[in-house]
DNA sequence: TAGTTTTGTGAACGCCGATTCACTTTTTGG
DNA sequence: CCAAAAAGTGAATCGGCGTTCACAAAACTA
């Protein structure tokens, strides 16, 4: 059956995206995604040529995801801080319930085929930030600055923020007050004025 | 001779790091180490029980050098404005050197033992930089807000901000313009006013 | 239903890198 | 100058992991 076939491939794209998120690329080998998706490590390469293969699969499509959910707030209606502040609101958020996957997007160095999608996935996350931006400065809500560097910062800023809470995973302060501060943080950096 | 034996060691460590700042912690295995450090397998072995060790004080010297020298700056006269972009400009011009290593130790995951040395040495950058933020916030140079989220997100926006360049590395803009840039972003994001 | 093709299995293979160890070279102490 | 100890060597060992393959089960086809 075709549909058992599609089951099976979104099963192993399921499972390794699962132990991304709860280990880190480390934790995922082949055989551990044929454990979790109930396959053997064969049965995996019925369905991708090669554990690159795969893993880049797992992070553009999860990637291409937020983009998406990023890219509606970006492009709707309010001034350029507040979609700005609702954006980072809405990435946080989302990170916060699978910190592992979102460090592991964004920063985790993996090996070079990874590496090389990971570059484009940033590119595509920058290039949201960057559009706020210029409609900010087009519109003089933010002052002159460099698009380039913010878009890094702000995605740095609360990647780093979000990944230091799950280290020392006692003393966690409340989601919400860590977004509105971050939010308040990547707020005040672009320098808004309403 | 005992000196020749410390100089051994420190060759060892000296290449460990080297070649982390290359290529991070995938490009230094053992073999890379005793070969760069013109020794055998074997013999890093007599300085050093394990290679997680090794690189435990591989990071944990070259974080604390870097902390000293911030906290000089931080410690040191003027506002706390101007401390702290100070402090981030040095930060940002030290890290672009060796872009690798930077990174390296602030974010690229490892082993587990070197990975529990990281998040004290994160902690160590996070305090030197919430020691400025108080100060601020004491004299009113800087408006209330999260010092720990503060702290974190200046730490990652720069790391970012410094890490994409090195990726594509063509086409890369003069460093000391994108240090200005950072600076002026972390600046803002605390609020900053004279 | 018999034959063929597709899908699934998991042990075996090959590679790589950390660690060890039998041995050689150098240093030390008398 | 000569044992004894320490330092150094690098090939062999060992474990883990990606990948393959000979074979088994299942699903189509006529």
């Amino acid at each position: 059956m075709q549909e058992r076939l599609s089951e099976n491939r979104a099963r192993i794209l399921a499972a390794a995206r699962q132990l991304v998120a709860e280990g880190g690329f480390r934790a995922a080998s082949i055989t551990a995604v044929a454990r979790v998706s109930g396959l053997s490590t064969g049965a995996i390469y019925r369905y991708f040529p090669s554990k690159s293969v795969l893993f880049v699969e797992v992070l553009t499509s999860a990637v291409a995801h937020e983009c998406e959910i990023l890219t509606a707030i970006v492009d709707g209606d309010g001034s350029a801080r507040e979609r700005l502040r609702a954006a980072v609101a809405s990435f946080a958020r989302r990170a916060l319930k699978g910190p592992h996957l979102a460090f592991a997007f964004i920063a985790e160095p993996a090996d070079p085929d990874v590496e090389a999608a990971r570059i484009l996935c940033r590119r595509d996350f920058g290039d949201v930030f960057k559009r706020v931006l210029r409609a900010g400065m087009a519109s003089g809500e933010f002052p002159k600055q460099s698009v380039d560097v913010g878009a890094a910062c702000i995605v740095g800023a609360f990647t780093e923020a979000l990944v230091r809470p799950v280290e020392h995973a006692g003393g966690r302060r409340s989601d919400q007050a860590l977004v509105r501060a971050i939010v308040d943080f990547c707020d005040r950096a672009v320098g808004g004025t309403d």
